[in-house]
DNA sequence: CCATGGATCGGGAAGTTATCCCGAATATTA
DNA sequence: TAATATTCGGGATAACTTCCCGATCCATGG
């Protein structure tokens, strides 16, 4: 760790990339050896530089923060991202990490900050300041993973009787409700139900339901109140 | 920051433990005021040190990290927690995270990882190392949402152990699943399920989403994309 | 006309899961 | 320590799922 990290600072304030700089060099494991004001006079110095961290804020005058992360992480995969945002909007925050940002520290922050997410982004860790709130976070963390990727193409093969069966099993019906709704054997409404899932490659109640949910087919919103 | 930050130790290994306390004395910011070889005793311990940081192991004899986690935030809510895992798998990373935790390093890092987390998580930020892969943690940022609260006398007559065992069903897992997650028989899972359904007079497994739904245990929202 | 194929309807049998009722082993609390 | 709550799981039966099969109807094209 005797060798400095190169710093590229990306942002359109001169004061505040000014500040930026003061606060970097407090720490000598860190050398600012650029800045740039747009995002095109980024990428270029980038290219130039081969800098091994980026400090990007995140609203540029040519193009988003986000945008040149991506543009970023595609040509210099080596080079790591911090954005530096106004925003603690999740919104925003997942985007970043999205585009490939490894950093994400608000504007508000402490300096300290800064170096701590730049130390931990020169590491190649992922670091995230606290200025967003745990319920974010643990929000963010929320979604599982699986694709299982659905397209209505998929739902178009289905016969008018098995969308029709299809819709009052998303309704949560169950198949022998279903049976009477349609005067037909709760048999046949299992058999149809086989043959939707089948074709859907569905392997249970809630899938259906969240496919369905996906299609529109449902209102999903509804439970909520 | 002259003042010294307490931490407790959680974790069975004394080896281990050992390691630990040798690494975070490198650091004088930092000092191990005890240590703890099961969930239970360190919960104890928490109780009556009241340290800045607990450090836990994700697997522990008498319970997972996680759950101790849960319990640790619930009853210190000003405690931060770093879980130190040898997974890497995006479930435990999630679960962590939403338990309550705000680090995660994992044990085959280097030793400078857990400074930085310990850092980081000293000042409230969240961590992560980075034996994370990025796609990993593209995939976690995946979903935009907003807080969950649950508010729900029926809710909370169910016993902490029906809770999460309902958490998991709402997310769509079979029984069998759920006995897989949670190291027990399906056929308990099941019982807890019937308990669950009982105490909120549901009937069907759609019933149980809709009312996880509504208390915004589960995010419908993310099934639209 | 009638053979073809899709759609709809249902049965049978085997496997899986749910339901209900029970008891045992641990906490937790009084 | 006794009482209570919680967690865990077994057993028996009912319910549902799955896979395979056949019957009917109906439109289409040879």
């Amino acid at each position: 760790m005797a060798e400095q990290k190169s710093i590229i600072i990306i942002d359109d304030h001169p004061l505040f990339r000014e500040g930026l700089k003061t606060i970097i060099s407090r720490d000598d494991r860190f050398k600012v050896v650029g800045e740039a004001g747009s995002g095109h006079e980024g990428l270029e110095m980038t290219k130039r530089l081969k800098p091994d961290l980026v400090v990007v804020d995140i609203s540029l005058p040519d193009q988003s923060g986000i945008q040149l992360t991506r543009d970023l992480r595609r040509h210099f995969s080596e080079t790591k991202i911090l954005i530096v945002s106004m925003h603690s909007k999740i919104d925003y925050i997942a985007e970043a990490f999205q585009a490939g940002a490894t950093g994400y520290v608000v504007k508000e922050s402490a300096s300290e900050r800064l170096l701590q997410g730049l130390k931990s982004v020169a590491k190649g860790d992922y670091y995230l300041d606290s200025s967003v709130s745990h319920a974010v976070v643990e929000n963010l963390m929320k979604s599982p993973l699986k694709a299982a990727k659905i397209t209505d193409a998929d739902y178009a093969t289905l016969t008018p009787r098995e969308q029709e069966v299809m819709r009052f099993l998303a309704e949560g019906l169950s198949s022998k409700a279903v049976a009477e709704k349609l005067f037909i054997s709760p048999k046949t409404v299992e058999n149809h139900r086989a043959n939707i899932m089948n074709k859907l490659g569905l392997h249970s109640t809630i899938e259906l339901v969240r496919y369905a949910a996906k299609l529109g087919l449902i209102d999903v919103d509804l439970w909520k109140d």
